[in-house]
DNA sequence: TCGATACAAGACTAAAAACATCTTATATGT
DNA sequence: ACATATAAGATGTTTTTAGTCTTGTATCGA
């Protein structure tokens, strides 16, 4: 009953990509030094997002992500979803056949209840919202000025 | 970020013991093959479950498990805390110190809001009201009458 | 145009968790 | 005493998670 991995680092990236504003590029190294991912995990990752039409991938000498849509308009639950896939409590939720008497099961209506919920919740919040207050959710220490000249560099 | 097989299978066996009332004695067969559950995993689940003062677990010839508490003051929540401990959507939900910036993250506060309205809505369930709807949780056929001469015996 | 840089894509691996079973021991009723 | 029932934990299998590695492709700029 828990965010995978990958689900928490999609999240460090849409907010770390988020901050920059939308259309701004990032390299793929900045974002996974600064939110603290591994390198090549934050590709595959990358991949998923980009697949889910949240961000867009530039190749090449200074390539990198950026976010293709206004953090207001991003959803936790969009994000994460786009990388674990559908949000479901018990297997039931999201595959009533599992479960022959899923039909006339209470229990199953209360997971039901409880899943929307959880889903609508993290539908409320958004990347504009969650980028704004005062609090981040990067790793190392100089955030304020945004251009630290030891970033992008090797 | 879905519950185990474990939780469920024990939201199975409290919901049958449910039906039978409380201090009423099944046997673990019977509960493993009415809810359709194996029988050893059901041992397992049934030691957490007495562990937390759910049940009571009687050894011995005409063993068996009985519900200590009335059905109505058990809750979702208790019984799969019980069994796959406490709920965490995230990481940082059960253990900030996991994170080094859960004090000022604006995400953190997002899953400990999901985490605490997920948990609430399993806490307003109690056994009684599952075990009263039309529906039931259980697999085979012969539920009604609730004396089946094949069961309880091998 | 060539080399350096940066990402793509998927194969591969290691570790952990989930799921289940097996074995030996203990308790109870007849 | 014996049959029956669970206790407790060791063991085993499978699946998922987490992360790395390798080979290939795109773009920039000297
Ligand atoms: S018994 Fe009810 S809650 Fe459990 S899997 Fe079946 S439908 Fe879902
Ligand atoms: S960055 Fe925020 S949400 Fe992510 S683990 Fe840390 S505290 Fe939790």
């Amino acid at each position: 009953m828990r965010l995978t991995r990958a689900g928490e680092y999609g999240i460090r990236c849409v907010l770390y990509l988020a901050r920059h504003g939308k259309g701004t590029l990032v390299s793929r190294k900045e974002i996974a030094v600064r939110t603290d991912v591994p390198p090549h995990f934050l590709a595959k990752i990358a991949q998923q997002l980009a697949r889910a039409g949240i961000i867009e991938i530039l190749q090449g000498a200074n390539g990198g992500y950026r976010l293709l849509t206004d953090p207001e308009r991003i959803t936790m639950l969009e994000v994460i979803e786009a990388i674990i896939g559908e949000i479901s409590l018990n297997d039931c939720v999201s595959r009533p056949e599992s479960c022959r008497i899923s039909a006339r099961c209470t229990v199953h209506r209360v997971w039901n209840k409880a899943n929307q919920q959880l889903r609508a919740t993290l539908e409320e919040t958004n990347f504009a919202t969650l980028a704004s207050e005062d609090a981040c959710c990067l790793t190392p220490f100089p955030l304020a000025g945004d251009h630290d000249p030891s970033m992008g560099k090797k």
